[in-house]
DNA sequence: CGTAATTATTAAGAAATTGTTAATTTATTA
DNA sequence: TAATAAATTAACAATTTCTTAATAATTACG
């Protein structure tokens, strides 16, 4: 882990707390304030790689100290709102926030989009894109090729090629594959995927009867083969 | 199946049952609770793997009950919660609850869930592969490989053997080798054991008519040697 | 040695799983 | 909104695996 530093400011320590507690956990070192002046003081001392900032400060209110720190740098920032008026989203972004979150909020998602923001950042790219024998998944891009030849895969295709990729070899049953790539929500039967497959191997597979990288593993599920480029 | 214990809490007796026939559908004991004196009750006597806690609850609320599990306990949790806002979300999951779930929710999602969580627990997949003598049976990748060389199991050959090499050298009756390998449900003859016994033989061992590694116990059952590959 | 019990082997039919196509529903885009 | 693309379902074919039943071989033990 990096520790990459990010700075958190709320006036309500609750929240700062809540937040600090899951970008720690994600290996994030946590700078707190919980005012405009402080933020400003440790956005420029502390150099933060990111800034979570609500709008509802007390004194220098959180509009301001982003209209500041964007005349000063380019550190990411995420905003915060109580209020749910779109104008007030559309403010944020006007001033060159990153992305914007709306209170309440899921602490979850709050760190998936910190992850999401500081994963684009130049120098760390993290696990954007993966590769397995001539098999190039890239997750920024949403773009798969194969043998420098681009796939062109759907949301759900790409989804399942990027669960069976993550794990080369590893045995996915329908039913794992059904929770990550269409999700918990999903209503339907085991053998959508089936088709899904189908339609992946037609486009990724030489001879779609004989597959070469997504095998059916009987009775069990999929995997995606460990292509040793050699053999 | 393993049958883990779930125990779900929840005032109201139809949501309660809801999940108990869809938990159980997935080969899931549950317990039940209606309060949160009787929940804590359950949660410290019957031993759950997981708890699914509803907020809303008359006497003890949901969240004291959370807490206090927390406080003895890493038992997985899974809040459920009637209220959109979000504020109750922050509540459960600064608690340590694993996961949360807004009412109304739908009951497949629910178990898919469950099954998520338990499945990634640390004793529930055991360990991915286990080696012994030249041979590797890995459970991840459902695969077995001998002296380097795969073999190609079926689903039954597969499971046989894995129950054998989890324990060298014990035998196992029939009885049991089919409550392990085809489940308790299996209405069929003890002698079905015996073919799949054949056909693995025939797939790994290098003389099947002596058989170096499955070895049969006249009038008990079957065993893996235990292979001393200097001897 | 011979008999009864147990296990090994074989092969065929039954059952389960997967592959495939095409029609239908749902979502996206112009 | 219409046109297009994608996801899902349903039906059937193809394949693999499981189970059974019948017979042969082996073991235990008087």
């Amino acid at each position: 882990m990096t520790g990459k530093k990010v700075l958190v400011v709320d006036d309500d320590a609750k929240t700062v707390e809540l937040v600090k507690l899951y970008l720690n956990r994600d290996g994030y070192r946590v700078l707190t304030a919980s005012d405009g002046i402080e933020a400003l003081r440790l956005a420029r001392e502390g150099h933060p790689d990111l800034i979570v900032l609500d709008i509802m400060l007390p004194g220098v209110d959180g509009l301001t100290v982003c209209r500041a720190l964007r005349a000063e740098s380019d550190v990411p920032i995420i905003m915060l709102t109580a209020r749910t008026t779109d104008q007030d989203k559309l403010d944020g972004l006007d001033l060159g926030a990153d992305d914007y979150v709306t209170k309440p909020f899921s602490p979850r998602e709050m760190a998936a989009r910190v992850r999401a923001i500081l994963r684009r950042l130049p120098g760390e790219r993290g696990p954007d894109e993966i590769r397995c024998g001539g098999l190039i998944v890239n997750f920024a891009r949403h773009e798969a090729v194969l043998q420098g030849r681009p796939l062109n895969l759907t949301i759900v295709e790409f989804k399942l090629l990027g669960v069976l990729v993550r794990e080369p070899g590893r045995v996915f049953s329908r039913a794992e594959l059904i929770e990550k790539a269409l999700g918990y929500d999903f209503e339907g039967f085991d053998r959508t995927i089936d088709v899904h497959i189908l339609n992946l191997r037609r486009k990724l597979e030489p001879d779609p009867k004989n597959p070469r990288y997504i095998k059916t593993v009987y009775g069990v599920g999929y995997k995606l083969a460990e292509v040793n480029s050699g053999t």
